[in-house]
DNA sequence: CTGAAAGCGCTAACAA
DNA sequence: TTGTTAGCGCTTTCAG
């Protein structure tokens, strides 16, 4: 059960020497296939599996990919599902390779950065995937001038790696079902301007009324940060100044206060109005009414994010193209198209 | 920034040898206090962090955690919150040590042994957090049998170092809020018997009951999967074949469907049916009505096992108590207590 | 109590 | 294309 095979093993049992049989089973191309074979059948023979300290040690470079958490995202993955999904899109991309996938966080917004400072100089990360930290280049500026490869989650403002949703399109698909269901005012409750998706999903929402005909309302335009408690309040407070039949919400855990405060304005979703919002979450499945909303897709955000951080660690960076995941409406009650099901 | 202090400059530093200063550093005791202190300041001043990889290879333990989610329990960690608060708190056990966390997973039941026994020939973990593997004594034994240090979460059937909440008191406070009530005939809706945890809170119910002089009726205990679908068919089944005015529901994903069952059987929770559940979730708080609910503690639950599984990793074994974490009560709508509160 | 030397398993640089 | 040699940075003998 201890495997401890050495690559000294695999090396005498196929004959050849050590440095040979780990330039063959690395794929450096100057072996021949005909002793690539004998290597890899002999490795295989025998079980053998690199051990990853040694590993490390010689090469430079750790074999575990750490998922940094910005405390500025802590919200996201208190809320439902995204944070599970995220991680097992990763996780399914590291698997069958020699990396694991390490958890990094941090609590406080200022700790973080020292955090990623430390990380970068703890030699413990091949590389790291950053969930996006907002427009704070603070962070990136941290990771850009250390040598630890990177990607970002969500799109930053610079040039770097990175996945993201094509907000603009998630905010269009989202606006346009509004706009489906008949409706001409449609409000917009957004997060804080530090996000760079919300300046996209904005842009979608404004697309979405342009190619429908319709008037951009800037008093339809709210603002509320990323939380239950603040949503309602600010929809408590915009939705009784102004009119609308239908509500586009950023967050999922923001269409829950937004949900509560116009119920106590009298208005019932989707009665009342109809609202659309976004991330596939249990907390949309599972709320009453169970909300609509644009799936983010964070399995596959995930899944990308490694995979194209592991070739840039590797050194196969295919000229670092953008990577972007679409988004698909979830059509559920809370946009007023069908009623409650239950399984 | 790119730290690349070795022990040897550290030891030069202090001037003493390498080895001398590995030894002060790891804390061996025959240092001497005058040195040990030395080596330390050094360390500081030049900002030493040991290199794991090196550290891996010459001390043969990796400086890296793993947390194993069986598929078997799966379904606990795309329910609301737990995995959050679990990795939490782990996470901020290995904070500050010399430690990073790993996530391991397995999607299938029989991948999971698979994946067990190539984590612990792989040498990539100094030790493994299990989330613990129901009756299925399989996934133990080849812990057991191989050298990996490990702790479960929960309480397995033999003699293994293990991580739990004491259940027979999660049962016993869940069901003493539903008697403080005034409801005399309670129901209890477990999970499968593969769970240790069912049968331990299935004590707690019965101790609750009989501590306060009401009869323990088989015919009230019902078992489900935890799923929701599989608690709305069970509740919907057996809720109309019996009178009760309370229910403990042994998990918050099973609470959502038995509400929808008893909704669809004419009652409403609370105020046809009291209903308390276990685990304090998002979904149990967010969930109309919400959900009174035991705390698991899974922040300390995490917390713990980690730092017991590093003292295991090492060496500093205190003997192997059983920790145990307590539970709490969270009151909220669903036993009938208060109304529904917003911030 | 401290130091010198060896070696963990691998890969990198060089020779052949 | 392959083999030889020399470390990577740490801990671990084993002397002193």
């Amino acid at each position: 059960m201890n495997n401890s095979t050495t690559i000294q093993d695999v090396a005498k049992e196929a004959g050849v020497a050590a440095s040979t049989a780990s330039d063959a089973l690395n794929g450096k191309s100057h072996v021949s296939e005909e002793t690539r074979l004998k290597v890899v059948q002999a490795a295989e023979k025998l079980d053998y599996r690199p051990h990853p300290g040694a590993k490390h040690l010689s090469s430079g470079v750790a074999q575990n990919l750490g998922l940094f958490v910005s405390a500025t995202r802590k919200h996201v993955f208190s809320s439902t599902g995204f944070f599970n999904k995220l991680i097992k899109g990763i996780h399914e991309a590291v698997e069958g390779t020699d990396y694991s996938l390490s958890l990094q966080m941090s609590e406080t917004e200022s700790g973080a950065a020292d955090k990623l400072r430390s990380l970068a100089g703890s030699r413990s990360l091949g590389g790291l995937i950053i969930t996006h930290p907002t427009r704070n280049s603070e962070l990136l500026d941290i990771l850009e001038s250390s040598d630890l490869p990177f990607i970002v989650l969500g799109r930053p403002e610079r040039d770097a790696l990175y996945v993201d949703n094509d907000n603009v399109e998630v905010g269009k698909v989202a606006t346009e079902h509004l706009i489906e269901h008949g409706h001409e005012k449609i409000a917009f409750l957004s997060g804080p301007s530090r996000f760079t998706y919300v300046e996209d999903r904005l842009n979608g929402y404004r697309r979405a009324l342009e190619s429908n005909g319709l008037n951009f309302d800037e008093d339809l335009i709210w603002n509320s940060e990323l939380v239950e408690s603040a949503a309602y309040k600010t929809v408590k407070k915009k939705a009784q100044k102004k009119e609308f039949g239908g509500i586009f919400v950023a967050g999922d855990v923001q269409a829950v206060g937004a949900i509560h405060a116009l119920k106590d304005l009298g208005k019932e979703v989707p009665n009342d109005v109809g609202l659309v919002s976004v991330c596939n979450s249990q907390l949309t499945m599972h709320f009453h009414p169970s909300i609509t909303a644009v799936d983010l897709h964070e399995y596959w955000l995930g899944n990308w994010a490694a995979d194209r951080l592991i070739q840039e660690i590797e050194g196969e960076g295919k000229g670092r193209p953008k990577v972007v995941v679409p988004g698909d409406l979830i059509v559920r009650e809370s946009c007023g198209c069908r009623p409650e099901e239950r399984d």
